[in-house]
RNA sequence: GGACAGGUGGCUGAGUGGUUGAAGGCACUCGACUCGAAAUCGAGCGUACCCUCUAAAGGUACCGUGGGUUCGACUCCCACCCUGUCCGCCA
């Protein structure tokens, strides 16, 4: 969320960032400052005749003690509470309205953040490896994986429907060892705190990490009171660990690691990558979080891109990192990388990471802060990466390590997760 | 799910209709004492918003949350949430 004092001051530099984004979310500018306007002229009204009561409501008492005839001013401070409840009432309405335009604005890019408009405007940062060379022409996951029985899409659609995955036998005991790998990783290489979440959570958390109000039909949700809904990522719960709370400086950095499996709706998507493990609506996913001070957000940001893409240099995988661009860049982004690991079987770039910098934007809606060392209370930076995402790590492994004979050979990293095995 | 107890500042803990933003204590900051430290003494020390020369001073709100009664609510009434203890049920 964006600091409305900020947007009174300096209107016109939030209307031309906001068109940058190509949204149209630069024309929400001014509809917070009218209700701006009109709210702030209510309160200052509103606070002079609190101020009016308080006094004479004193003096009433102090009247009533030494036995004296207060009903004069009694009658004028009934009708004074009378101005008062209405305007309390105007103002409810106009701060309710002011939130739900301030909650539905994106955040503020990034001098750094590439303009464009569309995926094409995507800064390609490095390419890092080579693309696998092959003898015979490599086969899409979907065949090899269903050959080597390690997943059974037909079972999982007659579980759950399209979009959903079955593991079996070491297609499952993978995705295990794929999940404690890099957990391990991160935690004894990256200095991550490991933490282990509710998958549900409430209408709040959601709000406090930017996926409500916006974004509520991407989300399954349970029909409870209140709802509560199935995380789409681990960002969620993680970074809501710490909502509401003033940290002492001392505290900082803090770096969490959690593995949950995430559900989306990809409402808008059919068509698009349906085949194989590409896009589903459950599939796991290890995430990274940092909250960190303003000062130090930008090179936490890099470190955190750093941390992922380890992942795929250790396990050999070819890749390449992406800025996003002002077109493309996630709602509460101020800057984003995405990595995305190329998949020789279907021949395209997958996306396995998106590494963002939120700056203050989620901590404003969470009031997440932290006192510094001039004893100032400062709303902290945010910042999340994943670590990675499996089903499309899993894609990578498959196709870029298929053998002539149809069987793939693992990584080492991974071997010992799989008990010494070298190949499947 | 049932019964009881309780939710007050960074922590602890008073406060049952009118100078209570909130006693006392702890912690913290500054100062005095000291060669230095401890102890002791003195002073200071919540958050958000409005206003504003992002000065000083002021104003408003906040004692779990939301309503209600009242000129006035931490204090009275209603609903809800959470925590603890005991009982029941259960992986």
């Amino acid at each position: 969320m964006l600091d409305v004092r900020k947007i009174r001051e300096n209107p016109d530099f939030y209307r031309e960032r906001l068109a940058r984004r190509n949204s149209g979310d630069d024309l929400l500018i001014a509809q917070v400052l009218v209700l701006d306007e009109q709210r702030r002229k209510r309160l200052q009204e509103n606070e002079a005749l609190k101020s009016e009561r308080n006094r004479t409501s004193k003096e009433i008492g102090a009247i009533k003690s030494k036995g004296g005839d207060a009903s004069e001013p009694t009658a004028r401070m009934k009708l004074v509470g009378d101005q008062i409840a209405k305007l309390d009432q105007e103002l409810a309405t106009i701060e309710t309205e002011q939130s739900d335009i301030l909650l539905r604005i994106p955040n503020i890019n990034h001098d750094s953040v590439p303009v464009g408009t569309s995926a094409e405007d995507n800064r390609i940062e490095r390419v890092v490896g080579e693309k696998a060379e092959f003898t015979f022409k490599p086969r899409p996951h979907w065949e090899i994986g269903t050959e080597l029985g390690l997943i059974d899409l037909e079972a999982a659609t007659k579980i759950s429907g399209s979009g959903f995955i079955v593991f079996k036998g070491l297609g499952a005991r993978l995705e295990r060892a794929l999940i404690s790998y890099l957990l391990d990783l991160h935690t004894t290489h990256h200095g991550y705190t490991e933490v282990s979440t509710p998958f549900l959570v409430r209408g709040e958390s959601m709000q406090g990490t930017s996926q409500l109000p916006k974004f509520a039909e991407d989300m399954y949700r349970v029909e409870e009171a209140p709802p509560l809904y199935l995380v789409p990522t681990a960002e969620v719960p993680v970074t809501n660990l710490h909502r509401e709370e003033l940290l002492s400086a001392d505290k900082l950095p803090i770096r969490y690691a959690a593995y949950t499996p995430c559900f989306r709706r990809e409402a808008g998507s059919a068509g698009k990558d349906t085949r194989g493990l590409i896009r589903v609506h459950q599939f796991d996913k290890v995430e990274l979080v940092h909250i960190v001070t303003p000062e130090e957000s930008y090179a936490t940001l890099e470190v955190l891109v750093g941390h992922a893409e380890r992942v795929l240099q250790d396990l050999g995988l070819h890749y390449r990192v992406l800025s996003l661009c002002t077109g493309d860049i996630g709602f509460g982004a101020a800057k984003c990388y995405d990595l995305e690991v190329w998949a020789p079987g279907v021949g395209a770039w997958l996306e396995v990471s998106s590494c963002s910098n939120f700056e203050d934007f989620q901590a404003r809606r969470m009031n997440l802060r932290y006192k510094n060392s001039e004893g100032k209370n400062i709303f902290c930076h945010t910042l999340n990466g994943s670590g990675l995402a499996l089903p499309r790590l899993f894609i990578a492994l498959l196709e870029t390590y298929q053998q002539a004979d149809g069987h793939i050979l693992i990584p080492e990293p991974l071997r010992p997760y799989l008990g010494g095995r070298k190949e499947i």
